[in-house]
RNA sequence: GCCCCCAUCGACUAGCGGCCCAGGUCGCCACCCUUUCAAGGUGGUAGCGCGGGUUCGAAUCCCGCUGGGGGCACCA
């Protein structure tokens, strides 16, 4: 029998880290099994329903490259259905009437037993299990009946979901039962933590994959570090592709336990792999970044400066600060007036990075000082910072004359080379 | 309150009875490299929650405790 997954959130907005998280398990199950992984919205309860969510759901899993199979379902539509198999109950008399809506009956004896996928043997006593509502009063199935109901017409094989739902299985694995339907196997992926030890929320910082995507995280890495939440390949593999991670996966390796979310080591895994990118690539991150978030500054000019951070900054959002200064004159507190500077800068033609290097390191031994000694001023003049790029390097890219503008000499008129920020 | 789940360095984890006086990665500290910052290199710091068993032998199995998490809707 062939692997059929899927994920099922409800539309109430972009979706939290700890879905995608499991989404992600359930499309590495698949993808390694060679199975589908198909995306379905839970949207019963219309009152919560969000109208752009379905989109910010696709778009976040598109972002990350976990493609689904099929067209995307609504649980909605199938609410004829859920009626129709609860009557059918009802005539049974496996599910009775209660003010309008409709119950099922659960057994109020003995246990409800699953082999989880990730944590073995689970029981559940059946006097815990109430006889809960399958049908609204107002005729809308509810979630517990729909969602077994779908994945049973979906030919869903392996339930993999958060942890939360332990409790909704049994009652889920009932009601299939007495729907006289096949039963998916379970598995519950453990929840992810803030840093505090409690689920992760917005307080912890960024929970949604827009926010990391806002902040410069790239996909590889975030897929990278969810799959190592919880999972692990080996004893000593950290950094792995999305090919990788699908070739490797397999749910024997999931751990049962929850995870803290270390923003840390992301933001360490996603400099290892924008590191990783070739240049030409990550020159094409760097611009669609940035004018994804709104700067106007001249690409050519950002394609040029792309090398001379991609082993400096660990993500794409650090740009705008650590470069900033070559698209805008920074502001200066006190006014700088370097002449001698200027002097053994003037003459440098072509004005390359190793002729101003040149030029520089005879400049700091006339004067007899130590090339940080001599440097850190320029730089400081220059981009306005204590840290940048390499010296010679931003130099160049900025020009002779916008250089020494900002030494002292000829300053007064406009900008730099490119246009303003934002 | 009741039910369920979980428990190895600060964090992510390896470990599925002897290979472990516990390995890898992030973080942190030190040193090297160095025009700043990074990157890179080297070394270091730090852990099996507690108590009982089982066994020749337990991080690994069992029980209890403690701690943490989740769930108890005509929400999903």
């Amino acid at each position: 029998m062939s692997v059929v997954v899927r994920m099922a959130p409800s539309p109430t907005g972009f979706p939290h880290i700890g879905l995608v998280h499991t989404a992600l398990f359930n499309w590495l199950f698949a993808r390694h099994e060679g199975g589908e992984f198909r995306l379905r919205i839970e949207n019963t309860d219309t009152s919560r329903e969000v109208e752009e969510a379905t989109q910010q759901i696709q778009d976040s899993l598109s972002w990350l490259g976990l493609d689904w199979d099929g067209d995307v379902t609504f649980q909605l539509d199938r609410m004829e259905r859920c009626k129709e198999e609860a009557h059918r109950l009802l005539e049974e008399g496996k599910a009775y009437e209660d003010e309008g809506a409709i119950r099922v009956r659960m057994p109020d004896e003995g246990v409800t037993v699953w082999d989880d996928l990730i944590r073995g043997r689970i029981e559940y006593p059946n006097e815990k299990l109430e006889d809960l509502v399958l049908v609204r009063g107002d005729g809308r199935p509810t979630y517990n009946f729909a969602s077994p109901i779908e994945d049973w017409l979906d030919g869903i094989t392996h339930v993999l979901r958060g942890e939360d739902h332990i409790s909704n299985t049994p009652k889920q694995i009932r009601i299939l039962e007495a729907l006289g339907a096949p039963l998916p196997a379970y598995g519950h992926v453990a929840n992810i933590l803030g840093a505090d030890g409690k689920k992760l929320s917005k307080r912890h910082g960024a929970t949604s994959v827009e926010e990391f995507r806002a902040q410069g995280y790239i996909p590889e890495a975030l897929v990278n570090f969810l799959a190592l939440l919880g999972w692990s390949y080996d004893d000593k593999t950290t950094v792995m592709s999305r090919d990788e991670l699908v070739e490797r996966f397999t749910l024997e390796r999931v751990g049962a336990s929850p995870a803290v979310f270390d923003f840390a080591k992301l933001e360490w895994l996603n400099g290892v792999h924008l590191r990783a990118l070739p240049p030409d690539e990550y020159a094409d991150r760097l611009v669609a970044y940035l004018r994804e978030q709104g700067y106007e500054w001249d690409e050519e000019l950002i394609r040029r400066a792309a090398p001379l951070v991609q082993e400096k900054i660990a993500t794409l959002g650090e740009f705008p600060q650590f470069a900033g200064f070559l698209f805008a004159r920074p502001a200066q507190a006190e006014p700088v007036d370097m002449p001698e500077v200027a002097e053994a800068l003037e003459p440098v033609e072509p004005f390359t990075s190793e002729r101003i290097e040149a030029a520089l390191r005879g400049f700091a031994e006339q004067h007899g000082l130590k090339p940080r000694e001599a440097f850190q001023p320029i730089r400081l003049a220059v981009t306005g910072s204590k840290i940048s790029p390499g010296l010679f390097e931003s130099l160049e890219l900025l020009g002779k004359e916008e250089t020494l503008a900002r030494v002292g000499r000829g300053s007064g008129r406009g900008g730099a080379s490119g246009s303003s920020a934002r």
